[in-house]
Order: C-alpha cells, then sequence, then structure tokens
DNA sequence: CGCTCTTGTTAGTAATCACTCAATGCCAAC
DNA sequence: GTTGGCATTGAGTGATTACTAACAAGAGCG
C-alpha cells in the first residue's frame, strides 16, 4: 500500500521543502528542529512506517544526518510525537476556567483542526502504542484531555467522557479522510453532517 | 520501535500456531480462511507494516505461498480488513429495532470488545485511510454504524454520533493499553473509570 | 501404474531499510 | 593563517522486505 503513495507523497514533500529549505549551513539547534517539523509532516502522512530517508528529503538534509542528530528513528519518532500530544495539551491547558469553559474547551480543539498534520500524528501514535514510550505519550495526552475538561469546566465525569468522546470521532473522520469523500456513503454523510453542524455551532460561542 | 517487539511477537504467534496448526495437507479454501485468521491477529497487532513473512509463521506454512494464495500483502491487507469491518457492520446489523434499541446497540458493540484483534485491526485501518480501498472500508463501516444507530434506535442525529464518538472512544482506549496501564495517569484512570461504569451499565441492560 | 491438478516448498532477486564510517568543507579563535 | 571543532555528506553494510521461479509431493482417476 505504502509503496506507490507514500513515494509520490515524499517526491512532494521533499519538492515542496527543497523550496522552502536554506541550503546553506545552519546551526545544530535549528536544524534539529527545522527536522523534527519535517519528521512531524512526513510521520502524520504515513506513520512509523515513513522512513528516514522520506523525512531527510523534506527536511533538504542527507538521511545519515537526521540519524547522527536524533540517534535512531525511533527516538525522532518519539520525539516529534512527544512534541505533538505537548501541543495538544497545552493548547487545552490554556482555556481560562469559568462559565462555558466547555465551549471555550471545544472551540480549542477545533482550532487544533487546522492542522492536519498535528492531529493525523497523534492518531497514528494512538495505534503505535505498543511501543512503551509512545504508548505512554498518547495515554498522558488522552488523560490530560479529559482532566484538564472536567476541571476548568466543571463538569460531570461523563461530559468529560463525551468531550474526549467526540475529539476521537473527529480525529477519525479527519484520518479516513470523510471530508474529501462526501457522496461515498449516506450513512457518512449523515454522520458527517451532523458533527460538521456541532463544529460550527462551537466555533460561533 | 517495530524491530524488538514484532521480533517476540511473531515468535509467540508462530509457536501458539505451530502447535494448533495441522502440518498436513489442507483444501485450498481451508487453508486460505487459515491464514486470513492468521493476518487478522497480525495485522492487528503490527498494522500494515507487518510483514508478510509473519503471516506466515503464524499460519504455519510458508511465506511465497501466502503471498501465492492472496497476490500481494496489500491484497492481503485489504482482505482481512473489509472481513473485519463487515463483522463489525454485521453485528450491529442484527440488533432488531424496537425499544431499548439504542442499549441493545451499545451491547452488541460491547460484545465486539470481547475479539480484541478485531478492533484493533478496524482502527489499524483508520490510519492507514491513504489507501483508497481501505479507507473506502473503513468509512463505509463508520457510515454504517451510524447509519444503522439512527435507523434501529429512532435516535436523533445527534444520539447516533455520540454512540459512533463513543465506539471511537473506546477503540482508541483500547488501542492506547488504557486499560494494562491504570494508575499512570489519574486523568487517564478517571476517564477509565467512567467509560468501564458506562459499558458494565449497557452490559447489564 | 501413469497422468494431471492442486498443494506446498526451497532457493533466489532486486529493492529498501536503518545505521556506520570516513571524509570534506566551513567558521571562528588564537 | 593555521588549527580545531562543527555541520554535513557520499559511500557502504548487513538485515529485511515483497515477490518470483522452479521444483517436489500427495491425491484422485483412467
Amino acid at each position: 500500500m505504502s509503496q506507490q503513495m507514500s513515494q509520490q507523497a515524499s517526491q512532494q514533500a521533499s519538492q515542496q521543502a527543497s523550496q522552502q529549505t536554506t541550503t546553506s549551513r545552519m546551526s545544530g539547534p535549528a536544524r534539529r528542529e527545522q527536522i523534527l517539523a519535517a519528521a512531524r509532516k512526513v510521520f502524520a502522512e504515513d506513520g512509523y512506517a515513513a522512513s528516514t530517508d522520506q523525512v531527510a528529503r523534506a527536511a533538504g538534509v542527507s538521511q545519515p544526518y537526521v540519524v547522527r542528530l536524533f540517534g535512531t528513528k525511533r527516538d525522532l519518532f518519539v520525539e516529534a510525537y512527544t512534541h505533538a500530544t505537548a501541543e495538544v495539551c497545552a493548547t487545552l491547558a490554556a482555556v481560562p476556567a469559568g462559565p462555558d469553559a466547555d465551549a471555550r474547551m471545544g472551540a480549542a480543539y477545533v482550532e487544533l483542526l487546522a492542522d492536519r498534520d498535528l492531529l493525523r500524528l497523534v492518531m497514528h501514535g494512538f495505534v503505535a502504542g505498543n511501543d512503551p514510550e509512545v504508548g505512554r505519550a498518547a495515554r498522558a495526552c488522552l488523560g490530560e484531555a479529559y482532566r484538564l475538561f472536567v476541571e476548568r469546566s466543571g463538569g460531570t465525569p461523563e461530559q468529560g467522557r463525551d468531550f474526549v468522546a467526540m475529539g476521537m470521532l473527529v480525529n477519525v473522520l479527519l484520518a479516513v479522510g470523510a471530508d474529501a469523500h462526501v457522496g461515498e456513503s449516506e450513512g457518512m454523510d449523515a454522520l458527517l453532517a451532523c458533527v460538521d453542524s456541532s463544529i460550527e455551532e462551537v466555533r460561533g460561542a
């Protein structure tokens, strides 16, 4: 499955990266962050199955250099993944408590939807959970999302559960490309319409 | 990540399969189904990244034979995946309409929880959705689950959405091994307790 | 027994993988 | 202006990959 798809995907990524990449010399930490950004994009697309070569081409660097900077492909993935989950948690944690905090939490998550790569990467970590460190980060992110919602909104456990569940539904719909295949199945169309209206509702609040 | 883990995992699978495998000659379709069952287990563990060799060892067959019978690793994955999604849909479709149909739909899904491999495989398909055929099967399954719930229970679109969302939450919690890591994060513990009580509630109904 | 079809294997191939090694240029400090 | 450290690469290695080709063996049938 990943042969044709990831080939052309990485070609696209390499093209668009080589345009924006300064081929000249960079400082170590700066290059590290650039590679991490590329890794986030590539891993979001193909998950852990993406190769370090794809990441290197997306960053405009040679492949040995990315493993030199990060030690191991697994280390790179774990670092990119923990960054992503931390970003999600930070966004939710930035919502202050108070009246209508539940709606503002929902709006904060909807804001995250703009960055498709972020949520796709988080999703990939959910199924790559047999790696102990990835699994721990994934569980921590889910638990924090629940805890923050209940704490900030003062809602019941059931409301917290529903908040996280709704987030997972949106994640999955995004991952399977539901928005890009409207008109394929009537059930999916109706589900998508219902979720979309909820998103618009929370966005307006 | 998958190196050490999948190695020992496939060794376990091969051992337990070689015990239950009739090494003698089998009929073609029977062997096909046996390999499909093995593929379901292996793909549930490691996703599409699992090798045909792992599947072959789990089935107690040589590796070239599994690609001979199924043509391509991708074909094998797609067939195993469509079988899994069809099983989920069939289970939900078996719930008759009537009063308390919503609770019975929930109970039917909880029944599916007993087969961890099934839901883990379905989850893997959700993130492998860049493959067109896998993505289509995943979207069809989600759409059908929603449609069936609304049709059988006569509920509102919002209730249907919440049903599917709850299913996704349970899937994710299962995939990240939340039940196997209790006591790690207080937020996750509270979330898991809330979901568990909901499951027990629907199980009793 | 012989003939043939299906079941199954061993041996092999080309590609890709993560990762290593040794080297090369660049920049700043002395 | 030479020295030394940092950024970066090309070339290579061994392992694993999906997949192929050719061949062995068993079962039904005349």
